[in-house]
DNA sequence: ATGAGGAAAACTGTAGTACAGTTCAACTGT
DNA sequence: ACAGTTGAACTGTACTACAGTTTTCCTCAT
């Protein structure tokens, strides 16, 4: 223990934490979907410069949660029925083929642990930290297939994820969350693998259908 | 067959030309891994401001050749063998996901023509072409997942495979290439999923090995 | 020669100004 | 109601400037 742990100079760019918190707002919904950022409306309010906002957003779209469009500037994505069934759909192929894997220790370990989190939270009633921990549980399961770059993907569809389920209010309620979680966890667990595909196509299909008939509106 | 057919506005900026002219240049192995893209430099070079330059960058992060690092600049993505077994291994998993499909006939029939065409440039003794049709030939198989996402994310890892490919030298023959293109066809045609699958691990065991003997000098 | 130290040069990160070309919204006359 | 016009708001790009970091190069003691 030195008596410098923990102290840490600035390590970051301007622009890289403008994308930081930008990413932080447009999740939490001070961006509609299809919603244009303006530069110089950004620029002035943060007190920064616009090649900088410029910059910054360049870095967002990493993230996958803005994209440019020639002559108007970054637009925060928008979800549609096509691009929901196709991330959806990303999903389904990576956690199917997680499932069908055998699980090391501390893997399924990491699975149970975050399905008691989502359990946790859903007896909270933080709505909020159910999606987060949903996600998280999802991510474990990805994590089964020991690909770092596999990981990397999933988190960054991640970001989307949670954006159009924070956008788009909820329509379970949390004991449907936990239920449906805890069927497929048992699937691991057992090794049921035809068992365990069945339910994460079952649990993808429910939530595409919710967040479709949503948009619906 | 509009009489307008093919006429089309510059819909593109700049910087997106820039980035995709970059691209090209370090695909090609105008800049080695692990060298700094000079910005001030380059914007001399080509009669742009540095800024635009900057943003040209920043799309390039977006295919993953390159990396900002602060301080630094743009850096070219250096291959390490850590970073190259991470690489096959994400291609590993999607491809065996594919595989065990069962594909449409059109799918068939992209992989088989896919197929053709390594043959083909083999027998030309092209490398560069190979190369290409080679990881075409991945990609179609990558297609029998059905998920639009999962080609994207694969395309991505692509510029940077054939980046390794192009800048370290190739080690096999062209007949070795096709034969081994050939098993994993053979297999896939006959349906026989697990044949195929093996083959697909083998055929990626080899490469990333000669990668790995390559760069160990 | 050689390695340590330090000064200078080269660059990046950021700010700020400017302006042509595009998009968008409000206004106008029909 | 509507097509057309106009002007304001913005984006894309260029240029200049400068503080803070790296990198390079030179010097000096060993």
């Amino acid at each position: 223990m030195s008596a410098l742990d923990g102290l840490e100079v600035r390590r970051t760019t301007t622009a890289q934490q403008l994308a930081d918190g930008l990413s932080e707002r447009i999740m939490a919904g001070a961006f509609g979907p299809g919603d244009r950022l303006r530069e110089s409306a950004i620029a002035a309010e943060l007190g920064v410069a616009r090649n900088t906002i410029r910059e910054a957003v360049r870095i967002l779209e990493l993230t996958g949660l803005v994209r440019y469009e020639v002559n108007r500037g970054a637009v925060v994505i928008a979800p549609t029925p096509e691009k929901i069934e196709a991330l959806y759909t990303a999903r389904e192929r990576l956690e199917t083929a997680a499932v069908i894997r055998a699980p090391r220790p501390e893997q399924l370990e990491a699975i149970t642990r975050a399905f008691d989190e989502i359990a946790e939270a859903a007896a909270e009633g933080d709505t909020g930290r159910i999606v987060d921990r949903d996600l998280a549980f999802h991510q474990a399961i990805v994590a089964l297939l020991d690909s770092t770059r596999l990981d990397e993907f999933f988190t960054a569809m991640t970001k989307e994820l949670r954006f159009y389920l924070t956008v788009l209010s909820k329509s379970e309620t949390p004991e449907e969350v936990v239920a449906q979680h805890r069927v497929i966890l048992d699937a691991i667990r057992l090794g049921d693998h035809d068992r365990a595909v069945a339910e994460i196509r079952a649990h993808i299909d429910v939530s595409v259908e919710q967040l479709k008939q949503l948009l619906r509106r």
